[in-house]
This record gives structure tokens, C-alpha cells and sequence, in this order.
DNA sequence: CCTTGACCTTCCGCTGACTGGAATCTTTAT
DNA sequence: ATAAAGATTCCAGTCAGCGGAAGGTCAAGG
């Protein structure tokens, strides 16, 4: 399938999807007019790549974890390490993430809606108290 | 404090403060020797920055996270708003989040750890299944 | 056949979110 | 007094793209 197609399937950009070409991210096969050619597992390339980085991963770390799908040639103990490592990050972040729906949640809980902005949070936290060091 | 200690307490680097200040996101006082000085309170602004940023949210969605803090003149009812369709967008993350984690915990599972890279996943999404469009 | 429009190509430059380094000042320690 | 650590501003570079120009390709319609 054609680039444009790529990218609806994916949710990236044609543009990102170039970019990545360019960087060797992903490289796509060429068809006889030069077009970009994408088969399915390239889309699902593509939506994994785009997941990770929504997610906060840089493109090298994506590099990574993609490598993790394609690269034959690692040996299996490497790619489990890392994948255990990234386990762990995402672990992290999944906490983090939790923590912070917590804190918005409390927000909305403790805001009235109407107009006065009176939310309990807001004042604990907007106090100056400055810190020795 | 200074902006070292903001740094270390945060999570953010001393150079990612100041942009954050350039860019109005959160000014700091000056002490009396042109350092700037940092309270607990801002200390808890940088933390929320440092982890909104870590997990995919841009600098203006941070604003906005930010803006249920710290906005006073604001309207309860559209910081609850804001604050829910920020809710809505963590809820997508964490799914997601919880996907990629699904998809390498799998992956881990199924390699062998040793020097065989066979992967079953490998091979099942390494496959060329060019598609017709 | 020719044109129109949608889609593709490359290239070039811009933005957003930092990061590194130089040059200079302040504070602290020896 | 001097040196090291940490602060300041400013300028330049990097990373991860985005927007647009100039041009090639494909399917549909007149």
C-alpha cells in the first residue's frame, strides 16, 4: 500500500513516516514508480512506533524496541534484556501516569464547576512557603 | 532555594528550568544576588512538568495541567473541563501503555533467553505480507 | 488525448523543546 | 588570596518533526 494509506493505518504523518525512513527507523520496499510500498507488517511497525513515542519514548529508545520485533541477527538474551529494561520503564510510567489521573481526579472532584474558584488543592498548593535551602 | 536544588528536588535540569521561565511556563523569584529562588510549592509545579513531559504531554498541554494549579482567575467550570478531557487523554495512555506492555511481556516470554533468536512473534510479524492497497 | 485533482517524490527551511558551551559573577572552602 | 562550585546571560547546536515549493504519477471525466 501507498504512503497515504500507511499513514491512516498508523496515525502517523506521510511526513513522519519519511522521517523515519530517512533516519532508518524503517525502510519501506519502492514500487516501479518510485512510490513507497507498505505491506501490513509495516503498519504494524508503523502503530507500534507510533504508541511509543506518543508515550514518551525517544526515537532511539523506539529504535530499541523495535529491534526487539525485526533485529534477527541479536542474540535472544541481549533482546530480553533490554525488553526487561523497558518493562521496567514503562512499569514507571504507568505509575507515574496513574498518580497523575489521581491528582487530576482530586482536582475535578474538589472544584465546584460553577463560578467561583474555590478548589481546596489550588490554595495548599499556590502557599509561599519559601524553603531554607 | 536556588535553582540547583530545584533541579535535584524536580527531576528537571537547571538549563530546563530556565527555558520553562523563558517561555513564561513558570517564573521564579530573585534573591537579592540575582539568583533565583524557588519554593516548595514551585518545586511541586516543576515535579508535575518534569513527569506531564515524560509521559508525552507538549509543553502547552503542560500549560494547561498547569493552569488547574495555579490559575486563580480562571472559572472552576472550565479548569473541570479541561481537567476532564486531560482525564480522558491519561485513560487513552495508560491503555495504551498497558498494551505495550502486554505486547513486550509477550515477547519476553516467548524468547528463549539463549543464543537462538527464533522468536515466534519475530516471525510472525516479520512476515512480507505485502497488501493490495 | 488532455486535463484536473489527488497522491506521490525530493529538497529546503522552520519550529519546539531542549542541551552544551563560553564568558562572567557570587558564594564557600582552604 | 585563590580555587572550586554554582549561578547568570547569551549564542549555537540537536532532535523530532512540520510546511511548502517544484515536480512526477495515476485514475476519472470531457
Amino acid at each position: 500500500m501507498n504512503i497515504g494509506a500507511a499513514a491512516e493505518k498508523s496515525g502517523l504523518s506521510a511526513k513522519t513516516i519519511r522521517y523515519y525512513e530517512d533516519i532508518g527507523l524503517l525502510q519501506a520496499d519502492r514500487a516501479g514508480n518510485g512510490y513507497r510500498d507498505y505491506s501490513m507488517s509495516d503498519v504494524h511497525r508503523l502503530r507500534f512506533l507510533q504508541r511509543s513515542r506518543s508515550l514518551g519514548f525517544s526515537v532511539e529508545e523506539c529504535r530499541q524496541l523495535l529491534s526487539l520485533y525485526s533485529d534477527k541477527d541479536r542474540e535472544s538474551a541481549s533482546v530480553k534484556a533490554i525488553a526487561k529494561a523497558k518493562l521496567a520503564e514503562i512499569d514507571r510510567k504507568l505509575a507515574e501516569l496513574t498518580e497523575l489521573r489521581d491528582t487530576l481526579r482530586v482536582l475535578v472532584r474538589s472544584c465546584h464547576g460553577d463560578k467561583r474558584p474555590d478548589c481546596p488543592i489550588l490554595e495548599g498548593l499556590g502557599g509561599k512557603d519559601r524553603a531554607a535551602a
